[in-house]
DNA sequence: CGTGTACTTGAATTACATCAAATGATGTGG
DNA sequence: CCACATCATTTGATGTAATTCAAGTACACG
């Protein structure tokens, strides 16, 4: 997967008090009367798959939230390779170092087609005069992106690689009612699980074989989750 | 290394406004006048090496800041191995969660003998009405807690046993300004690089024989950190 | 229709885990 | 203070899992 550096395209100023999102986004706990008279500069951002939203040591000047597709943070190893760190989806916000005029500390690339919206750093800090409710929201973020750091190496980074993939298809499929998910292409599994592209090819091969899991078009598996879960727990 | 549940030693009411770590701690940036009038129940406490602070799952009541010693956070992956996802040595906070009224995350398990300082949760609240200050301060250890996370997974989950060894002694020198650290036993640096014990201890010795490293007492090593430097970036 | 990219599979090699046994260090009770 | 128990460390021999290198296939796109 070829990665890019563009120009996202613009669409526009966002209505945040329409947002779709909003229930999970940056801005959940504020009221409406937060945002009236501020002229906030947040933007809509749409980026195509494989581009580079920001990188790391870059100076971070916004925030960001997913409104739709999935975006990943990367970090590279003073070997060359790279290791995939966190995985973001709706809801999620990247780049909060910048909230602490930090540099990022990430390459973030888009995974999917994604919309995003960009929220610079001045208006956290404006609006955070007004509403300390924005401190405690932001807190709850850093709380989840450890937690998930946390889970990434318990269990996403330990354990035979059979046993990483069985985790991750049981991941993936979270907070989803179905029993089917989307995997993405196997060098990004090999960053995500820290093992090489063709062990996690020939492992996916095998849980197919198995009918642990069975392909379906386009990338997506329907997975037998008890089955999964007994394989995750070795 | 055995494992126990105890109570530490009570070392009495400290004098926050007299402690040494006092620029390295949660209350940093808050003034003497912030303390005045408060009766904050916070403690001090002193547990032997080898003893548990908190279990994961138990409702976190206080935030701890180490005051003196080595504190190690486990997880426990479902095939009954543990891991150890962070390292918190002087100055730093944990049991971070508890301000959101979250259950902890971690075990929490001292390394040596070490010195805490307890503070209930009650008594961030209390403060915090008074000084907004000290949520910049929690965001700051938040956002320590994950960079070192995710160094946690690119530099020592990351690579061959040989090249995260290496990496742990440079980890462990960071910020001293001599050449020499202090190694724990190898099943913690096993559980901290996710190899087993055998394992870390072979490539310690293999270390000692070229050199790289030299054995001092009380398993401490003088490193050669430019060679290291070198096996850590394959 | 050819070309590039991702995916798949095979065979050889290497790194690591596992099992086992010996040594060293530390502490306890007689 | 010694004998013994306990636990951490070390080292060796062996098996296995995963990487590496290589070749071939499937697929998308101009």
């Amino acid at each position: 997967m070829k990665v890019k550096k563009v120009l996202a395209a613009w669409r526009g100023e966002p209505q945040c008090e329409k947002c779709q999102v909003r229930h999970l986004a940056l801005f959940s706990e504020l009221a409406e009367s937060d945002f009236v008279g501020l002229h906030l500069h947040i933007e809509d951002l749409e980026f195509p798959s494989g581009n580079i939203i920001y990188q790391s040591k870059e100076p971070g000047r916004a925030v960001f939230t997913v409104r739709h597709g999935a975006v990943k943070l990367v970090q590279y190893p003073p070997d060359g390779t790279q290791r995939t760190v966190r995985l973001l989806r709706q809801g999620a916000a990247l780049g909060l170092e910048a909230v602490l005029d930090k540099p990022y500390r990430h390459t973030a690339i888009t995974m999917q087609n994604t919309l995003l919206c960009r929220i610079p750093t001045t208006a956290i800090h404006q609006l955070n005069v007004q509403s300390p409710k924005l401190y405690s929201q932001l807190m709850h973020r850093w709380e989840q992106s450890v937690e998930q750091a946390d889970e990434w190496l318990t269990f996403l980074s330990t354990g035979t690689a059979r046993t990483r993939v069985a985790r991750l298809f049981l991941h993936l499929n979270g907070d989803a009612y179905d029993t089917s998910c989307q995997l993405f292409c196997r060098e990004d599994v090999a960053a995500i699980l820290g093992i090489t592209s063709e062990t996690a090819c020939r492992i996916v091969a095998e849980f197919c074989r198995d009918k642990v899991i069975n392909a379906l078009p386009n990338n997506r598996f329907e997975c037998d989750l008890l089955r999964l879960k007994k394989i995750a727990s070795n």
